[in-house]
DNA sequence: TCGCCTTATCGTCATTCAACGATATGATGT
DNA sequence: ACATCATATCGTTGAATGACGATAAGGCGA
């Protein structure tokens, strides 16, 4: 129960492997997907975002909305999108959220764009 | 003067080396830069345009409305949206117009997404 | 030159997005 | 139980997007 809490649960210090991902990076279902996940990234804030996340070992909650220079509701909102195209996950740390990058999404978004 | 035109112009078969890019893949500037090239990505019908173009050594240019369920107006306004973001480049060819992909572009893109 | 073919642009409409402040929700510590 | 802090959701607004048909623009061949 200690308080400081944030980290631990998420955000894995040593990643697993993580089984690779067997679906097809071409056809339509693959361009839908690649086309969701850009979407999701096609902001700048949300960008930042991402790389917050991936800077800091740990994924950090709410101090992202300190790092940029937009109303926490807003913030809040691009962490949903983000959050609903998979990219990030959202663990419940107490009164606090720990945000942390999803691995095996970004892994995805990267095949997909490879392979362009 | 062949009447067998496009190609030729476009797609080089043998791409050519190209200085690697220098820029920065972190940063704001980069940040705006992949949220820029995202977005234009960020719809199915886009992402299929690219495929299209890549897959094709050649690159064509109004077949690309024959294989989109779309109206030609629109399939026109997401190769100017694909034009704007430089990932695709339009040249004139008697009175077609002949696309293909814009390699640098699209390697910066690979660079960006794969910086995170 | 005239008409044809190809592509871009315009005008319109419905939908989604981005931002904000205000407010609800939910867990903590007192 | 309460006040408090952190986060999500709501409601609103203005701007951008996506789709279409209609129309303009530009080059070619007859």
């Amino acid at each position: 129960m200690s308080n400081r809490s944030r980290k631990d649960s998420c955000a894995p210090v040593t990643v697993a492997p993580e089984a690779p991902d067997h679906r097809p990076v071409e056809g339509d279902e693959a361009d839908a997907e690649l086309a969701e996940l850009a979407k999701a990234l096609g902001h700048p804030a949300r960008v930042q975002i991402m790389r917050l996340l991936v800077r800091r070992e740990a994924c950090i909650c709410g101090d992202i909305v300190d790092e940029l220079p937009l109303a926490q509701s807003t913030v809040s909102q691009h962490l949903k999108v983000l959050k609903e195209a998979g990219l990030v996950k959202g663990e419940i740390d107490g009164p606090r959220v720990c945000y942390c990058v999803e691995p095996r999404r970004l892994r995805r978004l990267k095949a997909l764009v490879g392979s362009l």
